[in-house]
RNA sequence: GGGUAGGUUGAGCAGGUGGUGAGCUCCGCUGACUGUAGAUCAGCCGUCUUUCGACUGUGGGGGUUCGAUUCCCUCCCUGCCCA
């Protein structure tokens, strides 16, 4: 529950973080069936600035989205723009990449921004490394983690938002457990996993959400997989107790031609599709299959017509959140094993309809 | 008819004034993408070959030469100017 509505779980949230899903309206969201979605504080703080943002009345306004809103705290952007920052235990000092201008992120800071934008959650400020980094850099990021996230608490902002807090910790199965006990004690109103998904392999991806699942055990707090993901990860994820999940993935992925279907993957550009009459998926319901061929899809993305994009993105957002009410619905009724080898078997590398038609 | 500038790998170009032309940009073919520096990026893009590599290719034909994209002759095609 949050101050702009309800949040069924397992949910996706797509990711808008410039104040937009890309290429989406919140109109296009909304018929997706989207229920939350995420924006960003380093982002936004760079432009329009947040200040400006609470001027204009607050984010929900801003963009036009009044349903709930998660913000980024700029932790992810630690890690990206690795040539951009440079960290110490206060915060993080960054060169914009708009305009090389020098601004600073402490988890003061973060919360403030975050306060600014009005987002129905906040995240603490995390330092998020490569996993495949030397044990003692990831335990390091780890505590000044565990160290801001008592800052990032110490500071929120208002009553009305949520802070939740972030584990680290990267693969290792015993800062895991160290990073689960040091953040989940503290009173975050959500726990979220943060550092995965940043090109590590699935089974240590697995493995380390089983270590998380069982340190938390039956701790109540909503649980957020950060940055994930792909329609196979959902599957581990939530047979690992996971509740929310965001990813760029549907949306950027749709932007270069990749749509994702019940038949698994296709990757509009192939010219297998240029003579295709079906639907992108004749099982979904979106804008883009009820009125349009692979054909037509397939053209505009060649042609770099804008309607290629938002095509993809609204057919992708769509199937990404019917699969999410699937999930829903197949843990109350008991065939969560029965769609996984199903979405499993369409996406599996190597299957047939992983390649474009002949 | 005369003059002039040209003709390079699907397209558009670069280059090369006697010593091994496969270089660029498009187009095209594939792949990647996970808390968005991304409507982006990467590979391939004459033929054969998995690779290594081999071969072919500078409008056509002929000539000179050890060797021609380069020099000579001739023909064809295109743009422009003049009649």
């Amino acid at each position: 529950m949050t101050p702009h509505g309800r949040i069924d779980t397992p949910q996706f949230m797509p990711v808008g973080t410039q104040a937009t899903v890309k290429a989406l309206t919140p109109g296009d969201l909304q018929a997706a069936g989207a229920q939350m979605i995420l924006g960003n504080t380093y982002h936004l703080n760079l432009r329009p600035t947040s200040e400006r943002i609470a001027r204009l009345g607050g984010l929900h306004r801003f963009m036009g989205w009044d349903g709930p809103i998660l913000t980024d705290s700029g932790g992810f952007q630690v890690f990206s723009l690795a040539d951009l920052r440079r960290v110490d235990d206060d915060g993080v000092t960054f060169s914009s990449h708009v305009d090389g201008s020098t601004h600073r992120l402490t988890p003061e800071r973060a919360m403030e921004i975050q306060a600014l934008l009005g987002s129905d959650v906040a995240m603490a400020f995390d330092q998020l490394v490569d996993p495949s980094l030397p044990h003692a850099e990831v335990a390091d990021a780890m505590e000044r983690t565990h160290r801001w996230a008592e800052r990032s608490l110490a500071a929120r902002g208002r009553a009305d938002q949520a802070v939740f807090g972030i584990i680290q910790g990267g693969v290792d199965a015993s800062l895991r457990r160290e990073s689960v006990a040091a953040i989940s004690s503290l009173p975050f109103d959500g726990l979220a996993v943060g550092g995965l998904s940043v090109g590590e392999s699935k089974a240590e991806m697995a493995a380390t959400l089983d270590v998380v699942a069982s340190a938390l055990d039956v701790d109540p707090r909503p649980r957020y997989l950060m940055g994930v993901g792909s329609p196979l990860d959902f599957f581990t994820a939530v047979e690992r107790g996971i509740d929310l999940f965001d990813c760029v993935l549907p949306t950027r992925v749709a932007r270069t031609g990749q749509v994702w279907t019940d038949a698994g993957r296709l990757n509009l550009r192939n010219a297998a599709f240029l003579d295709d009459p079906a639907p992108i998926d004749a099982s979904c319901a979106c804008e883009a299959c009820r009125g349009f061929s692979r054909a037509y899809v397939a053209h505009l993305f060649r042609a770099r017509e804008l309607l290629a994009y938002r095509l993809a993105s609204v057919h992708n957002v769509t199937w990404t959140l019917e699969l999410m009410r699937r999930l829903r619905v197949s843990l109350v009724e008991g065939t969560f094993a029965e769609l996984h080898a199903r979405i499993t078997a369409a996406f599996a590398r190597g299957d047939p309809q992983y390649r474009a038609p002949r």
